[in-house]
DNA sequence: TCTATAACTTTGAAAAACAAAGTGCTTTTA
DNA sequence: TAAAAGCACTTTGTTTTTCAAAGTTATAGA
């Protein structure tokens, strides 16, 4: 018997932070809006979870002008691919010895 | 696109309560003590969260001797079986579309 | 010009996490 | 037999996290 969590990271202990990491992980760039629709939040409560994970560094903003009007979309940096990946596989492993 | 993180059990955000019932998943019963140690924690954040997974009903507390000392193992309930599967479930289902 | 939208930031309240110390009971040890 | 130690908590209090709501700035469209 061994510790099952040693490997887990903190930072994904959020269930927004692993929804935000996990939209990205499958779509190249996802928007503000997006983001925001699909995990269903306030703006408020998005963008500091986007802060969080962009401290960690785990995620780059890109903004830009579609058309003439502001577009910021979010997308996984190779750090935050790693960790995320990291975390992913320690919890597969504790799934695995269930 | 859609919500990755709608079937996952908010109870289960914590890496701590986590690692208890994927421990209690494995093995039938395990003693305060022992979980104590594989998670590395203190008594009292400890208590606090087999507190929470028993508010819950996701555990069963039994309250024992061992010779003449007091051992107090605890092991998962049907609910807390069913409830932590449907978690790991939807964590596989998000890991998989990755 | 007025309204709306995007993407925040700020504020503040509520909840959660955690360590440390205290408790009551039993058991072991000097 | 008195003191020390272990078990399984509970209590206390601080720190951290979460979140909603309101405010902000800038641009776009009617």
């Amino acid at each position: 018997m061994k510790n099952p969590i040693a490997d887990l990271n903190k930072i994904f202990d959020s269930r927004i932070r692993l929804g935000v990491m996990s939209l990205l992980a499958v779509n190249e760039n996802v928007s503000f809006n997006e983001l925001k629709e699909m995990l269903a939040l306030t703006d408020g409560n998005l963008a500091s979870h986007l802060n969080t994970l962009e401290q960690a560094q785990y995620l780059n903003v890109n903004k830009a002008f579609v058309g003439r009007k502001t577009s910021t979309t979010y997308s996984i940096t190779a750090l935050g691919k790693q960790s995320f990946k990291m975390h992913l596989d320690a919890l597969e492993k504790m799934i695995r010895t269930i």
